[in-house]
DNA sequence: CTGAAAGCGCTTACAG
DNA sequence: CTGAAAGCGCTTACAG
């Protein structure tokens, strides 16, 4: 793409070594100035720290991982980055990280959720002082064996293994259908409800379809497989869910897409079919992301405090790496946000 | 929260002098059949490998950097993560580090640009192989520092400091504010365009607003200071700049702001005004986000090919670690895409 | 207050 | 094909 490549000769950096012969002291005196971890006499700290300052220098962090046996650095496992629901969740895994001074070492999955089986894990314990997993990459075995080895794992919107306390934050998702489908029921007197559900394997997706279904049932109207779609988190997915279930003449007077992001596809398709929303057809969401605000019509949606549920997510690996316990189990509420898809003016 | 906490008791993780003593044999054997680093017995190997699953062993990545003097990490300067900008841009970067086999350690920005001036800097030489910078985090002098000890950086959407030669990836801002505005004078026959730039310090505002300004002059538009709107590149501060614009009563037929989530921004400020988009106001932004199709009315902007740029930045560092070369300068090209929110039908 | 030495867990010449 | 030993760059008892 441009004519002119840039070539680079490397410099060795320098070691503490270097630093102690500069400033003329022991290697153990530099270390304590560093780490201020024994008293120094103050002519000494003058000279090290000069010495630091003119070297530039900077401990190597492996080797001072590897002495004082901790990592300082979290490990992030998380799905591909598809959506803007990651936008938040990073903004609060990274601030909580930060605040405690870590590091963090991120990994995503690949794309099609093939799973590597090689024998080097990208992140665990040779590399992290514990692991936020929130992703099913990491199979319900490896987790087992994680907790008994005692390594701090906690789960973002993932329940724990059966016979692991692995602790977990998620959103009410129960309550939040509830919520949300009562009103499209009671005020807005829709029955015929699709539901698009989330990738298989999710556990928001699967808690949110079984809460549809319970609400249905509370509400006897009688649950119709065709309402039911299969599909991922995603526009496409919601758009493509929406064409078929138009494609096929069913039937229905309201859309409950499991996120939003399935929402905004969903709103697509309807507009493209001619359909008016929300007089004949009813949308809503899950997550209130940013982008529900300016859809059109303005989604109607849960809220859920995804900022919040990493931030904690986050402080409570770090708690669970400093002093060895956390919650079990952080459930947060979500509130209900009408806007007009629902057919509210 | 929740009333059960949890608590964690650690095991020791296995190393390679219990591998090898399991398997019986050296540890210099045990590291060959891992690394595949020289010929070793078939039988050997076989214990060996059984050794290390008994174990669940993974050579710990400290000890293993010390010895082999590099991290095989990439590390990430962020700003603060607050737009959907931000999804595919870590898209491309995980690809890159991933089809590379490296690792990705990121750091943010701390919210309000402060700076911390530490001496254990967060990300460098001494905990990285090679540095992506996308944030004017790091100063120009530390970027020379770093450029002169041969240390691989690459910049994403910021350009080399004056005497170094770091490689940079960035759009083609001034092309695609050309066609940009091009379309609204001439289609749309706007004269009267505010420009609401992006954050202080920001290349992809500064480039936008200075191509800006010679497009109205090419244009014989006299510019008015008044159409010059004070910003960031946020919803908030679209919305907050455009309502400031009516509150001073200034006339204008179009509004330019630097991206679009501040467009986003705008269109919220100009409904609530009751002002029509496109007939009174037209609005376009810059990016063309996931957001932007959704908008109300569908936002015209620049397509910029936010996931492929900051792919080929770690790719171009990947290269410049393992060969110690790299393009200058790679320039993306970008295209017009019209919606309806600048008249068009 | 300071230094010499051992040790963290690996890799890699060097011998055999 | 295999092992003993040195070394990567730090920290931290242990002596003084």
């Amino acid at each position: 793409m441009h004519p002119e490549p840039v070539a680079t000769r490397r410099v060795q950096r320098a070691t503490i070594t270097d630093v102690a012969r500069l400033a003329g002291v022991s290697i153990s005196t530099v270390s304590r100035v560093l780490n201020e971890t024994a008293p120094v006499a103050d002519e000494t700290i003058e000279r090290v720290r000069h010495a630091v300052d003119i070297l530039n220098f900077t401990p190597h962090a492996a080797a001072r991982m590897l002495a004082v046996r901790k990592t300082d650095t979290i490990g992030l496992l998380l799905p591909e980055i598809g959506s803007s629901f990651f936008v938040p969740t990073l903004r609060g895994i990274e601030a909580a990280v930060r605040e405690a001074g870590l590091d963090l070492l991120i990994f995503t999955g690949t794309p099609g959720g093939q799973r590597r089986r090689e024998w080097r894990q990208p992140l665990g314990e040779h590399n992290t002082d514990g692991l936020l997993v929130f992703s099913d990459l990491l199979e319900a075995r490896e987790l087992t064996l994680l907790f008994q080895h005692g390594f701090p794992v906690v789960l973002l919107h993932r329940s724990a293994p059966v016979g692991t306390q692995i602790p977990s934050v998620r959103f009410d998702n129960r309550s939040g259908v509830r919520k949300l489908l009562e009103h499209l029921i009671r005020e807005h007197g829709r029955r015929r409800i699709a539901f698009v559900r989330g990738p298989e394997g999710n556990e928001d997706s699967f808690a949110r379809e079984s809460a549809y279904r319970e609400v249905l049932e509370a509400h006897e109207i009688p649950l119709d497989p065709a309402l039911l779609m299969e599909n991922g988190f995603t526009e496409q997915g919601g758009e493509a869910a929406v064409q078929r279930l138009l494609a096929n003449n069913v039937a229905c007077d309201a859309i409950f897409t499991g996120d939003d992001e399935a929402a905004a596809g969903a709103l697509l398709a309807l507009r493209r079919a001619g359909k008016r929303v929300p007089e004949e057809i009813a949308v809503v969401g899950f997550d209130d992301v940013p982008l529900s605000r300016h859809l059109n019509p303005p989604l109607t949606t849960v809220r859920a405090p995804i900022e919040t549920a990493s931030y904690l997510a986050a402080r409570q690996l770090v708690r669970l790496i400093r002093n060895d316990t956390a919650d079990a189990v952080t459930l947060l509420p979500v509130e209900l946000v009408v806007r007009q898809s629902c057919g509210c003016p």
